[in-house]
RNA sequence: GCUGAUGUAGCUCAACGGUAGAGCAGCUGAUUUGUAAUCAGCAGGUUGGGGGUUCGAUUCCCUCCAUCAGCUCCA
């Protein structure tokens, strides 16, 4: 038999050798590390025999395929410490996810910490015993009779197999299942294990199901990496924007008003001003006029757009003022439009650009709502694009790089792009959801952008690209999009003349670049950890004299630093230098300015930075500059 | 919305079927300070809201609200 590796190179082995046995002929630090094989682009287990000539790929647990199989296996053996521990729990489904596994139980009574303990110490004896994974083919018939009566999500399973298709079932110990595979040779090779959380989930997905109970976990090869995964974690939840939120004062909601909707106190309001003030002026120089819009409109607008039809479930029931509806906006568009149609536009006119800062309610699930990520009023970063045909795709371009050069201020530089096509429920013709889709891939491969597509993710007017940022930690968050729209021009019937003096119809845009003010700003506070690049802090500097003497001094300073526009406070407490300066590091404050004797004499601030420390001495003059340069870099 | 958990002072947390306690923050006073917490005193709570069981509930039960981990969905 031939085998070509991935360097191309092919060489002859016997009929029926194993991918383990290849890697071992290779060498035995390989054999010992690689969890999986790909021959000719089917997964196949470590000691499953090779009956063709083929191509083959190993894969150890860096792999992307590598984790899966191991996470995989880890999932089966959790299944089969619970079937110990609870016989008359029934298994549902249980795949490896982006970071580690779960499994779906059926059982009365939810898993509590206790017994994720126990199921934990389960697994470890089931990984010393070490039993292997033996991979069983199987007829559907084999396979029905085997779970009937027994497990029912099995059978369900089963059922929707295809009559000749090829069902496995694996075993390692006592415990058989259904599964595609492949797994790992044996239950020994899982090392370090943990069990995260639980929670409900519905039989796939769908809350017309029963609800069964997952349990989520993770498992590695070294205890180390375990830690690491666990220090991670820990990690991300010092940057919880809730909680850094909540310490630095930058935003609230409560009780009493209601849930998902936010409050921006002092500090956060401070930074928002910033981010709107920065936008408005990007917005003007790019060639958008900003516009304001109201909070409600009447149904019959909800019905023109669509909204009514399309998008009522996230949608507030209506206002009823003087006999007529009127909805709170999950959208600006219609506002916008009707500011278009308000008057004629010639060609010469397009592109209108108008832009706002929109505040759209959305009625969203109370168990979704968290933080400042999904909330049921935000203010979303609005646009739309009006254009002629042949403008389209050029402004395509231009809103992309417009997008880029948003995030890119903000301090994100690390991108993912999604293109999404036509939903199943959806407004418009097939045609023109074809034209739109194109145009937006061109876009993206003028630019040279990769990207991925999500087929039937479009919103139901149009197809769109969206934008993920990866912050600081490597998580993704989705900000922008940019939403083609052929459905409301030609429901509002927007028109515009062009240079043979007939009406044509525009071509319309949707978009967000930061997405919404809320969820950007949580994402900004996570990303920096709240430590917020100077041109962004609510606070730049925080005066400290040593004593009440310098107080004074310390208000010469902070006038100077003030007329410059540089955000300063003086703490005039009478506390210890020691005191003052842990309370402005905990502020997150990125300057401080200490100032005693040896400064008011030589006409001197000493400075220090946030999170670095002590910079030494600065005439006034040459720290204010020093500001005012890393202000302007957005440093 | 659903499953499970949680809700005690501004914050972090403790306690209990017999009317709640600490640290930090706050206030007052003393101190006048040199790069991450000076000392002392004071004040602070309808134990998320409502209802029930009980001689007595913050504790047990019901219900509502909110939060958290997910399911589903999205900016």
């Amino acid at each position: 038999m031939k085998i070509k590796f991935p360097d191309g190179s092919i060489k002859e082995y016997e009929y029926g050798i194993t991918p383990y046995q290849i890697a071992e002929s290779i060498s035995k630090g390989l054999a010992k590390e690689i969890l999986v094989a790909k021959i000719n682009n089917q997964m196949y287990d470590l000691n499953r025999p090779i009956t063709n000539d083929c191509e083959i790929f190993l894969y150890k647990f860096k792999d992307k395929e590598g984790k899966s199989v191991y996470w995989h296996s880890t999932s089966h053996i959790m299944a089969q410490a619970v079937k110990r521990l609870f016989p008359n729990v029934k298994v549902a489904i249980g795949p490896a996810i982006e970071n580690g596994f779960y499994y779906d139980f059926d059982t009365e009574k939810p898993f509590t910490d206790e017994d994720l303990m126990q199921i934990e110490a389960e697994m470890k004896k089931i990984t010393f015993e070490g039993e292997p994974f033996i991979r069983k083919q199987v007829s559907k018939q084999e396979a029905l009779d085997f779970f009937k009566d027994k497990n029912e999500y099995k059978v369900e399973l089963i059922k929707e197999l295809a009559e000749d298709e090829q069902i496995t079932f694996y075993q390692s110990g006592e415990f058989i299942d259904l599964c595609l595979g492949p797994h790992l040779p044996d239950a020994n090779m899982i090392k370090e294990i943990k069990l995260l959380h639980t929670s409900g989930a519905y039989w796939r997905g769908n809350e017309k199901n029963k609800m069964l109970h997952r349990i989520y976990g993770i498992s590695f090869q070294s205890k180390k990496e375990l830690e690491n995964y666990l220090q991670k974690l820990e990690e991300a939840k010092k940057r919880d924007h809730r909680k850094i939120g909540k310490e630095l004062g930058l935003f609230a909601t409560y009780d009493q008003i209601g849930a998902g909707l936010v409050h921006w106190l002092p500090n956060g309001a401070r930074i928002r001003d910033i981010i709107e003030n920065f936008w408005k002026k990007e917005h003007y120089k790019a060639g958008y006029e900003l516009i304001y819009t109201p909070h409600i409109g009447k149904g019959s607008l909800w019905q023109t757009s669509g909204h009514l039809d399309f998008y009522k479930e996230s949608m507030y029931p209506p206002l009823n003022i003087e006999g007529e509806d009127y909805y709170l906006k999950p959208m600006n568009c219609p506002f916008h439009i009707a500011i278009y149609n308000s008057e004629l536009h010639s060609y010469r006119d397009l592109p209108i650009k108008y832009a706002e800062l929109g505040t759209v309610y959305r009625y969203e699930l109370s168990g979704v709502l968290h933080g400042l990520m999904r909330v049921r009023g935000f203010t979303q970063d609005d646009a739309h694009l009006i254009c002629t045909p042949e403008q389209l795709q050029d402004e395509i371009i231009k809103l992309l790089d417009f997008s880029l050069y948003m995030l890119k201020s903000f301090g994100f530089d690390k991108y993912e792009f999604f293109l999404s096509t036509k939903p199943e429920k959806s407004i418009g013709k097939p045609l023109d959801w074809e034209k739109a889709t194109e145009t937006l891939k061109v876009a993206l491969e003028v630019r040279g952008f990769q990207y991925n597509i999500d087929e039937g993710g479009g919103a139901f007017y149009g197809p769109k690209i969206d934008i993920y940022i990866k912050d600081a930690l490597d998580r993704s968050w989705q900000c922008t999009t940019i939403q083609f729209d052929f459905n409301l021009a030609s429901r509002f019937n927007m028109t515009y003349i062009g240079e043979d003096g007939k009406e044509h119809r525009p071509y319309m845009v949707h978009r967000a670049l930061l997405g919404s003010l809320e969820r950007f700003f949580g994402m900004l506070i996570e990303h920096y950890a709240g430590n917020f690049p100077i041109w962004l802090a609510a606070q730049q500097v925080q005066i400290i004299p040593i004593s009440e003497h310098y107080i004074s001094y310390a208000k010469e300073i902070c006038n100077r630093l003030s007329n410059e526009n540089i955000r300063v406070k003086i703490d005039t407490r009478s506390e210890k230098l020691g005191y003052k300066i842990r309370d402005a590091e905990t502020k997150k404050i990125p300057y401080m300015l200490i100032v005693g004797e040896k400064e008011k004499a030589n006409n001197t601030v000493s400075v220090r930075r946030h999170l670095k420390g002590d910079l030494g001495s600065f005439c006034v003059s040459d720290f204010i500059s020093i500001v005012k340069k890393e202000i302007e870099n957005k440093k």
